[in-house]
DNA sequence: GTCTATCATAAGTACACCTTATGCATGTTC
DNA sequence: GAACATGCATAAGGTGTACTTATGATAGAC
């Protein structure tokens, strides 16, 4: 008997098995993560191979022919089959996903928007593991890291998530008091954090550091804490406008200027090449670079419509 | 549970069964019309998305895992659902496969090379139709047509198969003692074949058919009955070399020049649009397809090697 | 009549998958 | 113990399939 199987793609299979259990393109598009274009022509590019109609196209609705009842009881079976041996068969634990992640980023970023992922992914449990350092993926149930640096990791392959940015932030009342509206009148304002990097923002915005820039009133141990000072209205501190969208919006910060500043290098998501395509990683990677670029759109967005306070260059 | 099934390629299934069942990348790779390099890539991109490895690598063989003994069970019974599934609601009749085809490429082409292609696919019975009018594809069992012309037939889906060329044929014995080395000889020549089909050969070597060329001695009705004749002896004809490869290997005809004298158009292979991955039609087209670009290469080995008597151009 | 939900179709695009080419390890032959 | 043969791995590059985006078409709902 003469192999037709050979020349059918199967993967049209599963577009056609989904379709047939939820009885519309639509919904099987949906369920399959793609556009209901790309089933409609799936569907006909399989029942063109079988040279046998699969469905009856009513006008918004489908019905599966007598031909297509059939194909579709036997794929449901066979990928039944397929996905128990698969379940089966692979790496333990696809059901926790294990992180590691920068404090910064943990508490500013993905505290923030982890339950999304989860509610979307109410299968694989999320373990968070908060390490400054360089952890390895060597077993210890590290599926991904979130690092600062350079994406230039030996044996990982790294995608970047989030620039380092940072620009003057403060308290809606202390802009109100001061009334800062160039680079010029922060001189006179109550700064929070590094000298260096205050002396680094200045020099980016084209103000030589001769002139008496007056040492910051209040340095902490990190961003975050820098930024909540800010907040509670005792300075302008330099912070990452990503990782404040959320207060910036909702008018809890004041971003003074539109200017992003850029150091060099960003936040990467990262993991073991070979392990690139796990379904647990693949799919976390999929989720977060999509809020990655979201971010990327809403703060540009933000920078114009004109939110800020001055704008520079 | 989570559906790790949606992340694996389902193509990548079928490829490692037979990879499991033949216990060789290398024989997989052979079965399943690829190469072992895309079999071994394959194999690894699957491992590396289940997170298991399914073979152990040992030098000049392989064997499955414990992981790949369950897969691969699997795997083969989920195969085997759906190849009784697909050829249970197929289209009928994907065992015969009907060709119509013209008088020439029936006799000088397609004789002599189906044998190879039923060989090939001895599950596929061929039914050849000879029909040298534009016959239709609705109904009739005609899945294949193989016509003369531009290429544009409305509704259907052409493939180039063979250029209208011609050149001048004759037997060794008439070309020994005729010692014919020049186009010009042959206006001294028994010609054979119609007096227009002659000046256009002539005009498209450079010679104006204003001189004294001899009309045809004998004026056949048909390409194969001209050359017959040529064969026997009786004079030079014009032939498509392609046609007559075999004969001018063998010596039983000799080619005259090198040049190859195109007409517009040539012989094309066709079938409605949409049934163009219906695989009988599929595996008749890829097959026929490449006996005639080893045929093209043939041609051209053949005019390069200096097999013909003499050069033009 | 307008609006909306669904599928169809066209055009453009990207990346997965394959090929070609080569390397490497080991077993085999003389 | 060379020289060769065989089978898998890997890198680089090309290509076609299978997507997306954008738009059209139809008919049922209101």
């Amino acid at each position: 008997m003469i192999d037709n199987l050979a020349r059918i793609p199967l993967d049209a299979i599963r577009v056609f098995e989904a379709t047939a259990r939820l009885n519309s393109f639509t919904r099987a598009a949906e369920a399959l993560g793609m556009t209901q274009a790309a089933v409609s022509w799936r569907i006909r590019d399989l029942e063109q191979r079988l040279g046998v109609a699969l469905f009856v196209r009513e006008t918004r609705r489908i019905a599966l022919t007598l031909e297509g009842q059939r194909l579709a009881s036997a794929s449901s079976e066979a990928l039944n089959l397929m996905r128990r041996a698969i379940n089966d068969v692979m790496e333990q634990d696809q059901s926790v996903l294990g992180i590691t992640t920068l404090q910064t980023l943990a508490t500013q970023w993905l505290a923030t928007r982890i339950g999304m992922f989860q509610l979307a992914n109410p299968d694989l449990a999320v373990k968070i593991d908060v390490d400054n350092g360089l952890s390895d993926f060597s077993g210890h149930g590290t599926d991904i890291g979130l690092r600062f640096g350079s994406g230039q990791w030996p044996g990982l392959e790294s995608r970047f998530l989030i620039p380092a940015l940072f620009t003057p932030l403060c308290s809606p009342e202390l802009q109100a008091s001061l009334d800062i509206r160039t680079p010029a009148d922060l001189k006179s304002a109550p700064l929070v954090g590094l000298p260096q990097e205050w002396a680094e923002w200045f020099a980016r915005v084209g103000m030589a550091d001769d002139s008496e820039t007056p040492p910051p009133r209040v340095i902490s141990e990190n961003q975050a804490m820098e930024v909540a000072t800010a907040m509670a209205g005792q300075g302008v501190a330099l912070g990452n406008p990503v990782f404040y969208d959320r207060e910036i919006r909702n008018g809890h910060l004041v971003r003074l200027f539109d200017a992003n500043i850029a150091l060099g290098g960003g936040y990467w998501l990262c993991y073991p090449k070979e392990r690139r395509n796990l379904p647990k990683i693949a799919r976390f990677r999929d989720w977060m670079l999509d809020m990655a670029r979201s971010d990327a759109s809403n703060i540009e967005a933000c920078r114009l419509s004109g939110q800020t306070v001055g704008t520079i260059g």
